[in-house]
DNA sequence: CGCGAGCTTGACGTTGTTCAACTAGAGTGG
DNA sequence: CCACTCTAGTTGAACAACGTCAAGCTCGCG
């Protein structure tokens, strides 16, 4: 695994989760004493399905994909991205993990014994009414994105994804992509093939250029059209 | 509405939820001067998709269907049975319904208005850590539909619902089934004509005998096969 | 007895997958 | 520095799976 250091700076750590504004001083503290931060280089696992869940893990910094593995192929959950605690559901679900994770970029991950992170929820029911308002709405997501790819065409979802990844990841209708195609088609639930023969048409129509990993939204307008339309 | 009552026996209820455990007495009380029970026939409306939560809602008896509304069709997220909390996502998470609850059989419900029930959770955590686990349990069942819905074939996703029904609702090879072909196909993203289709094939290959609303599972472990090869 | 909602069936068209072949680029070892 | 290989991306053709449309049926209920 990759490099690994003990938290030596919560208290005063600007990559702090929301969560953290129900804590005291002393908690943050004790956080930190039971704390590892951890690098992840594209490409790592950061869990694996079906393992015992032994830590909590804040993204801080970067981004990942969420994914559950089969025999057949992968499906994309969901993208974190910084400031995000991912895998709540496991720690409070079954214990293990349901779904991998996978670094997409370089990514730091915080992770806090298991064990104290729930005393600590036992302990200040705010914190934890907070940790349990952000699986509330992961779940939300998770029945929308249901509907979603139950309901809509194929190039409706490869649009939606495009305007997701740029407004909701790269903040930039032009971004350096840091998934391969085979991740983009996992994510919107189609093969491969057929997403790199929909991108080509979204280029021939003009609503985006690519170029490699490099794409621009070139009428983001049209984009949004076919997201509702197909 | 269907006919409603105040609560007068939360504390000797034999439908309590199993979150009770971890209530004293005290609270009990308290739940019952807040707790409101209505009976909804089959059809009913429980709740509507985007309107605030004002209580949460605890199926002590029945089988509902939360669905996903949406101009196209409806995509049902899960069926929920006697014992279960539905809809403890929106509570915590936006405040507004993301979906729509439907008796699919005559159905009582617990209300307990909301502001009471998270002072409750703030003020027993033990309470919070047993809703935010079957928060859990509940996204991760949702993760694995998603993945579900995403790679199987239409042929083994009939099958599942089958079995699903048979092992978990019914309990029971042979049942009288409360949905319609409309719901049933809704619920595993087909079209209407399509599962009756494979509903019509399953009985030729006597996987199943079918008459109306009654349906017998008469060869369960080839159809059990089928969820896996399709 | 007639009406309407839900169910059923067949024909047809579309959508998306699969398979196979080819290309481009990145890393590797002689 | 150049073949060699491996992976990711791309393209086309054939095919299978599903959805849609249209028509007819059935059963419960007024």
């Amino acid at each position: 695994m990759a490099k690994f250091k003990k938290a030596d700076n919560c208290i005063n750590c600007p990559y702090q989760s929301k969560h953290f504004d129900f804590l005291s001083i002393e908690e943050k503290q004790q956080i930190q004493d039971n704390c590892l931060i951890v690098n992840f280089k594209k490409g790592e696992n950061i869990c694996k399905q079906d393992l015992t869940v032994t830590h909590s893990l804040y993204l801080s910094k970067g981004l990942v994909k969420v994914f559950i593995e089969t025999e057949k192929k992968n499906t994309i959950l969901r993208i974190a991205s910084s400031g995000e605690y991912i895998g709540l559901q496991s720690i409070f679900g079954e214990g293990s993990y349901r779904f991998s994770i996978t670094a997409l970029e370089p990514s730091r991950i915080c992770l806090i014994d298991i064990k104290y992170f729930k005393e600590l929820c036992t302990s200040n029911p705010h914190f934890l009414m907070s940790i349990t308002e952000s699986i509330s709405k992961c779940t939300n997501n998770i029945f929308s994105r249901l509907t979603f790819l139950n309901q809509k065409s194929v190039r409706a979802r490869l649009a939606t994804a495009l305007v997701f990844f740029a407004d909701e990841i790269y903040r930039s209708d032009t971004f350096v992509f840091s998934m391969s195609r085979q991740d983009l088609a996992d994510y919107i639930g189609i093969s491969r093939e057929n997403a790199v023969r929909i991108l080509g048409d979204f280029k021939k129509e003009k609503l985006i250029s690519v170029s490699g990993k490099n794409i621009t939204i070139s009428n983001k307008q049209l984009l949004q059209a076919v997201q509702k339309i197909g």
